[in-house]
DNA sequence: CAAGCGTGTAGGAATATCCCTACACTGAAA
DNA sequence: TTTCAGTGTAGGGATATTCCTACACGCTTG
């Protein structure tokens, strides 16, 4: 019997993913976290043989699965995420996630998936794992996307939300200044001038997912 | 009973809604498309009731829901999306949606959704109809930019376009403070609440016109 | 292994912006 | 005619942000 907790801000996701759950014998849901804390909190509570995690989720990003893997070296943590930026895929396979699919697959396919990682294996689509290894060649005409490291990443998100640069320092508790100095350096690495061009920088890339 | 067709690029989210379903008596999933024009290609050839869309699906912008809505006038189309960008949830009611929500809600609550929206209302989420109401009412009447003074109006547009206060102030020759405080009353006005939303806000008037 | 680049983190000083308040002027309402 | 709301203008003080600089760490790369 495998276990898993649902980590997940969409209460419809999983919703559906537990009835599609109840279709099967061996996996069941024990939780389910809406935020990153959520599910740390869980984790202390409960034990569980696999977390399948939405990257996308408030508090659920890169750093969340260095923590898990920190915390809980052994618990496989499968990534379920809307976008197939690899290099999303690709950070959080080396963050140590053992698994990761899109939601575009079928629901055949996350089962499969769900079994092997739960048993000590991995996944990967293999649509991008093929592209994973050609990419990691030819890396030469990155987006300006690509050039933001996680931090500047979740800084310009952040910033694009409408949040300050005060509230952003509070937020990840770290100081202003240093927020100041992500924003500077994206702004830099984006070639952007002012913060009407970041939030038009910014939407255009969103629609382009 | 209500025939749906899932417009949803995740077959994860689709296999799900669909277990969903199955829980109820009058809620049945007759079709399902991953693109605009496979949804298109489908209503040609069955008869459904409700069509429950995602936007981020590929071709299925706010211009798929004007398009639905010239096919087939009689057609309720229930928006299901991820994001809670005013802008988008107006433009798609304007489109000619019968309802939005987002994916964060309780199974239940998109039960009642399709529900409502199948017998011939509206839904939407009350925490953004709320907020909407302000919007809609108001550009419907008077397109809250009629609201501004004419400096008001310039300073919007001066922000807007990327100008600090300070540039500004020194372009128009006034106090940079004078800027401010014009700038503070449009927030009130136009009920902003940071630059992002003024841009955003910004761009979608513009698209307006 | 040494050197160097990228990254995450800030401090101090300089600016920029906001917030609250104020005042004069204009046109409309009572 | 008086009153009042809306507007354009700022000042002073409080905050927020930037700019420049710095430093430690980890990961290449010669």
């Amino acid at each position: 019997m495998i276990s898993i907790i649902l980590a997940d801000d969409h209460a419809i996701m999983r919703g559906g993913l537990k009835q599609l759950f109840t279709l099967t014998e061996d996996i069941v849901v024990a939780a389910e976290a809406q935020t990153g804390q959520e599910l740390l909190d869980l984790l202390q509570e409960i034990d569980i043989k696999l977390v399948l995690l939405d990257l996308t989720m408030p508090g659920g990003g890169i750093d969340l699965i260095s923590q898990l893997r920190t915390l809980y070296v052994d618990l496989p943590v499968l990534v379920l995420s809307m976008h197939n930026e690899l290099q999303t895929i690709s950070r959080s396979l080396k963050a140590g996630a053992s698994g990761y699919l899109t939601k575009d697959n079928d629901p055949e396919t996350l089962l499969l998936a769900i079994r092997k990682v739960a048993n000590g294996g991995r996944y990967i689509d293999p649509k991008t794992a093929e592209k994973l290894v050609f990419e990691s060649d030819n890396s030469q005409q990155k987006s300006l996307y690509e050039k933001l490291s996680v931090r500047e990443m979740q800084i310009l998100q952040l910033l694009a939300s409408g949040k300050s640069v005060n509230e952003i320092g509070h937020e990840l508790a770290i100081s202003n200044k240093t927020v100041s100095t992500h924003k500077a350096r994206l702004f830099e690495k984006l070639e952007l001038n002012n913060n009407a061009e970041l939030i038009r920088y910014y939407d255009a890339q969103d629609l382009k997912q």
